[in-house]
DNA sequence: GCTTGACTTGGAGTGCGCTCAAAGGTGCAC
DNA sequence: GTGCACCTTTGAGCGCACTCCAAGTCAAGC
């Protein structure tokens, strides 16, 4: 039960230097060990794991992700405090996303430009 | 006529310090000086500093910046080429801008799911 | 003339998020 | 039992994009 940590890697899109850098700073909670002392991911942890990759592809520093998975593991009373950091989260999400697109405007309209330009 | 790098980097949102920076690594072209060796920004320096922190903000590695700002400096007839990184560069924010809403809405559901616990 | 303050330079330092190196343990195939 | 692949650890190193420092120049105000 439980797979290697290639097989995490491979999964999760992470590398196995990644999965055991994010154990080392307390992203993931002790994995669990096989009798040889190498780790083997539950399905749990490959749930979490998808979880974090999606604060961070959406721009999450490491220190807050960090402080969400403590607030995790000291239960569920932190549950609020937890959906506001992620409420907060959103927003910025929200912004960036408008920003880009502002941006991919000013892009297009760039790119019209040099075909203008090409015509002419 | 010009204004100082104080100003310009009011203007364009960046530091002083990343002004001269992007000028030593030759994204921004010799700025003008003035009689006592101080920068002096004119319009098109502003314009061109708004475009790049376009390509910054939507996330263009600085290498490919100074790639383009060189191609821009060569003339005319790089134009194609500048306008086929654009595109390329362009694709690569739509992807992202998809990406995020995807995540976007996994993280509503998640704040959706702590609302629930909430309730219950 | 002296101070003040904003500017100049080259090069070194910083913070983030990995990424790798070195040295060693474990278990399976032959 | 030897080789090999794959795992372990601690700690150092890296790439990016700045960011700052030290030492110096210059113009204006008193």
């Amino acid at each position: 039960m439980g797979i290697t940590i290639q097989e995490a890697a491979r999964t999760s899109g992470l590398s196995a230097h990644t999965l055991r850098y994010y154990e080392r700073i307390g992203l993931i909670h002790e994995v669990e060990r096989d009798a040889a002392g190498h780790r083997t991911y539950a399905g749990s942890d490959l749930a979490w794991l998808e979880f974090l990759t999606k604060l961070r592809t959406t721009g999450m520093p490491i220190a807050d992700m960090c402080r969400y998975a403590a607030l995790r593991r000291q239960g569920p009373e932190t549950a609020a405090e937890r959906r506001r950091m992620l409420e907060v989260h959103r927003e910025r999400v929200r912004e960036r996303i408008a920003r880009l697109n502002e941006d991919l405007a000013a892009l297009d309209h760039k790119i019209d430009s040099y075909h203008a330009m090409e015509i002419t």
